[in-house]
DNA sequence: CTAACTTTCGACCAATGAGTCGAATATTAA
DNA sequence: TTAATATTCGACTCATTGGTCGAAAGTTAG
């Protein structure tokens, strides 16, 4: 029994290890660029190995893109709960995904770049998309109502989170990567864009 | 000698339909996707015709793209002289740019979509990011002095430069299409998202 | 009308790369 | 030790597609 459990188990990591390498390859070449044989060879495999694992190319992408959405979503769930103002409730948010960023690079690197680069149409829209959406319409939501309550910029909220966005993505990525923002440089940082009306 | 500037128009025209064909098919399938089949076809001709006018589909993308960001840039220049404030200096340069994309929707769609999808080392980097590079700089340098002047938010000149980008981005391709927005549109766009420390 | 030139494209070539298969090699259980 | 099971991969197939070629059709000038 402790064997079988033992070679789940590397089994296991040796999925996880793959998806580690083709998130390397991924980010440099993209979905088309990326061949089998490269993410096999990075991963230490050969390439028929791969399909051993998993059974194609898109299938390895799709595990990628569903297991960073759903980590994200899973992280903010909590924050949208609560009667907090919509404003503290983003910055929640915003520190939440911070930390996770920190804590896997690579992959969300690869996350919120990916999603500009897709467009073929393969039918049946792939599962993961169903979680970046759902945070989208959060966070849309969750501005909107900020916007209401005089908390966040009088505009199109789709505009102010296409902005927020941007505001984040360079906070994060650009950051002198000192390890994790605090709540207060997110709050500061609001404050700086948005103007000081805090939350209520 | 005018049947002969005729051929040229001509040649000229037909080189310009493949072109804009090709936007099209690169917007919805990227570079590595669209393939010169489907563009040849798009503008009505067979696959092989395309090599008498181009040398190769990547010669195709560059002039797309070069064109593109070439017009901005020269759309650009004069508004970067002159000894008006960096807040004005900036929405010339948007109301410009807003006004060229609303001239040709699908060429600049694709432009400021684009430099995200790529990143094949081609070993010479393409002519045309030497453009979107000056672009880039000179918008950089606009909102760093702006910063100074108190007429930007004061934080991380890139971080600005994203936000605002994101929201220019917004305004212009969500906008009700109701053709161009006007100098204080954009005025007061900038006053609600920066706050109204406007032009000193 | 004819010779020169321009334009078009069907058919072809060669490279690439996703995905398959079966045989080999480990590993485990008994 | 051995039979079953799990893992790995070399060698292959096959479809796609960028790019080429040469022959045909169209144009133009004289």
């Amino acid at each position: 029994m402790t064997i079988s459990e033992r070679k789940l188990q590397e089994r296991k990591m040796r999925k996880e290890l793959i998806l580690k390498s083709a998130i390397n390859v991924f980010k440099s070449k993209g979905l088309d660029g990326a061949t089998m044989d490269e993410i096999a060879q990075n991963a230490g495999f050969g390439k028929a190995t791969l399909y051993y694992y998993f059974k194609s190319k898109e299938e390895i992408f799709n595990s990628i893109l569903l297991h960073g959405w759903n980590v994200i979503w899973e992280s903010i769930e909590d924050d949208i709960v609560g009667d907090e103002s919509p404003r503290r409730k983003f910055i929640k948010i915003i520190k939440n995904i911070t930390e996770l960023v920190n804590n896997d690079r690579p992959l969300y690197e690869f996350l919120f770049y990916a999603p500009q680069t897709l467009d073929k149409q393969t039918g049946t829209e792939p599962a993961w998309k169903e979680y970046q959406q759902k945070l989208y319409n959060t966070l849309l939501h969750l501005i909107q109502t900020g916007i209401e309550k005089k908390q966040f910029p009088q505009m199109e909220p789709r505009i102010v989170l296409k902005a927020l966005g941007g505001v984040f993505h360079g906070m994060v990525f650009w950051g002198k990567d000192s390890g994790d923002i605090t709540e207060e440089q997110i709050e500061e940082m609001l404050d700086n864009l948005l103007g000081r009306n805090k939350s209520e």
